[in-house]
DNA sequence: TGTACATCAGTGAACGCGCGTTCACTGATGTAC
DNA sequence: TGTACATCAGTGAACGCGCGTTCACTGATGTAC
C-alpha cells in the first residue's frame, strides 16, 4: 500500500504527542502529583473525558512520562561517550557519563522525582518501563567493558559474603565481567543517584556549595572501587 | 508552683500525641501523600476543625511528623554504637551504624520516604528540622573522629579541585578532621542512602537478591575510602 | 463515481469522591477576688 | 468557700476547590460494494 496515513490516524498520533508534551509541561512545572488529567485537557482546549480516547487512565499517561524520561537520561547517557575523548581514559569516562546524568537531573527535577524519588502512591510500574529503566546502567556497564578490553581493570577483592550475589549478577547483566567487578557496578550506580538525590532533593542545601566538585571526586573513587584504572600503554 | 499540672495542660499533650500517633500510622499505611487532617481526626472521633486548636495546619502536622522521624533514625543510628564490641574495628562500626540506617528504612518505608525521597510538593521545610536531620551525619563524623582519636585513620589524597570545598565542609562540620576525609564523609552519607534508597524505592526489584551482602561490601568501601581503618595497637 | 454503513474523535453532563480551612457557637475548666 | 468572669476545646455547618471516570450523544472520516 502506497497510501499516506490517513487523515484519522496523523491526527491520532499529533494529538497523542500533543498530550504528551503537555502532560510534561506540567510534570515540569508542578511535579507528578500535580499532574491532572483534567488540567492537560484544559490547556490543549480538549474536555476532558476526550483523553480517554488516547489514554485508558492516568496511570496510563505517568507510564508514558516515564518511559519518555527513562529514555532522556538513558541517551543523554549514552550520548556523553560519543565525543571522540582520550579513548585510554577509561576514568574520564565513567567520569563524563556520571556528569551527563547529573546535569539531566538538575535540569528536569522533576522527571528526576518521578523515576529515582518516592514511588508514586498507587502506581506499580509496568513491564514496559523496564528496559528504558536500564540504559544508565548499560552505559556504566559499557565503560567497563571498554577498561577490560584494554587492560586497564583491576579485579578488586571479593569477600566470600558477597561472592554468591556477585556471581548472580554478573550472570545475569555482564557475564563477561569479573563477578567483583560486577557487585561494584550494581553499588556504584546506585550511589550514583545518591549523589544526585541529595543535590536534586535539597539535603545539600546550605552544607554544601561546590556540589560539582563533590560530585566528581566521589564518582572518580566509584570508578576506582570497580578497578577501572587508566590504560598505560596503547594496543 | 507544686501544682500538678491541670487537667486542661494534661488533656492537651495527651490529645497531641494522640493525633501524632494517628498520623505516623497513617502515614506508615498510606504514605505522606494520602496522609489528611479529616481521616486523622475521623479515626479519632473528632471532628476536623477541631485539629486546628493543635496544628494549626495540615503542613505543620507533617512537620512534626517529619522531625520525629529524623530523631526516629537518628537514634537507632546512635544506639548502634552502644553495645560492647571491639572498639579497635572502626571500620564495623561504621559498618554497623548503616546497617541500623538500612534496617529502619526498610521498616519505616513511608517514612524513609517521608525524609529522602523526592519533596512534597509546595511543603518546605522549617528550621526546626535542620538539628533532628543531621543525627546520621553526626554519628558517622563521631566513628570518624574515634578512629582519628586511635590514629586509624589514614588521610586520602585531595584534588586541588575539591580542596576549598573540602575545607569549608570541614570547617563547618568537623574542624578537628582532615578537609580530605570531611569531603569523604559528605559523599558517604549521601551514598549511604543511595544504597537505601534504591533498595526501599524498589530499583533493585528483580534485580538483586542479596541486599544486605551488597549492602554490606559497599559500605564498608565507603569507610575504606574515607581512610577509616582496623586499629593495630591499643593504647 | 456514488451510496450505505461502520468507525471513531470529541462533547457535555453527571456521579461520587475527598480535601483544607473558616467561623459562629456551646459548654466545660480554670482563675481572681 | 463562693461567685463572676475569662479561657479554650470541641461542634457542626459551610465554602470552594479539583479530581478520575462513565456514558449517551453527534458528526466527521473512512471503507465496501
Amino acid at each position: 500500500m502506497t497510501t499516506i496515513r490517513g487523515a484519522r490516524e496523523r491526527a491520532r498520533s499529533e494529538v497523542t504527542a500533543a498530550i504528551k508534551t503537555e502532560a510534561r509541561r506540567q510534570l515540569a512545572a508542578e511535579g507528578a502529583a500535580k499532574l491532572s488529567l483534567r488540567a492537560v485537557a484544559r490547556e490543549l482546549g480538549m474536555v476532558s473525558s476526550a483523553l480517554y480516547r488516547y489514554f485508558p487512565s492516568r496511570d496510563d499517561l505517568l507510564t508514558a512520562l516515564i518511559i519518555d524520561a527513562y529514555d532522556s537520561v538513558g541517551s543523554e547517557a549514552e550520548a556523553a561517550l560519543i565525543p571522540a575523548t582520550d579513548p585510554a581514559d577509561h576514568p574520564g569516562h565513567w567520569v563524563t557519563v556520571c556528569v551527563a546524568v547529573r546535569r539531566w537531573a538538575l535540569s528536569h527535577p522533576h522527571e528526576y522525582a518521578l523515576l529515582y524519588g518516592s514511588p508514586v502512591p498507587g502506581y506499580s510500574a509496568p513491564r514496559d518501563t523496564v528496559g528504558p529503566a536500564s540504559r544508565v546502567g548499560a552505559v556504566l556497564i559499557a565503560v567497563t567493558r571498554d577498561a577490560a578490553r584494554t587492560e586497564a581493570l583491576v579485579v578488586p577483592t571479593l569477600s566470600e559474603e558477597a561472592r554468591p550475589e556477585a556471581e548472580r549478577l554478573a550472570a545475569a547483566l555482564a557475564p563477561d565481567l569479573p563477578p567483583a567487578v560486577v557487585l561494584r557496578l550494581v553499588a556504584a550506580w546506585s550511589q550514583l543517584f545518591g549523589l544526585v538525590s541529595f543535590e536534586v532533593f535539597g539535603q545539600f542545601h546550605r552544607l554544601v556549595e561546590d556540589r560539582e566538585a563533590l560530585f566528581t571526586q566521589a564518582v572518580a573513587q566509584l570508578a576506582e572501587d570497580a578497578g577501572i584504572r587508566r590504560q598505560v600503554r596503547g594496543d
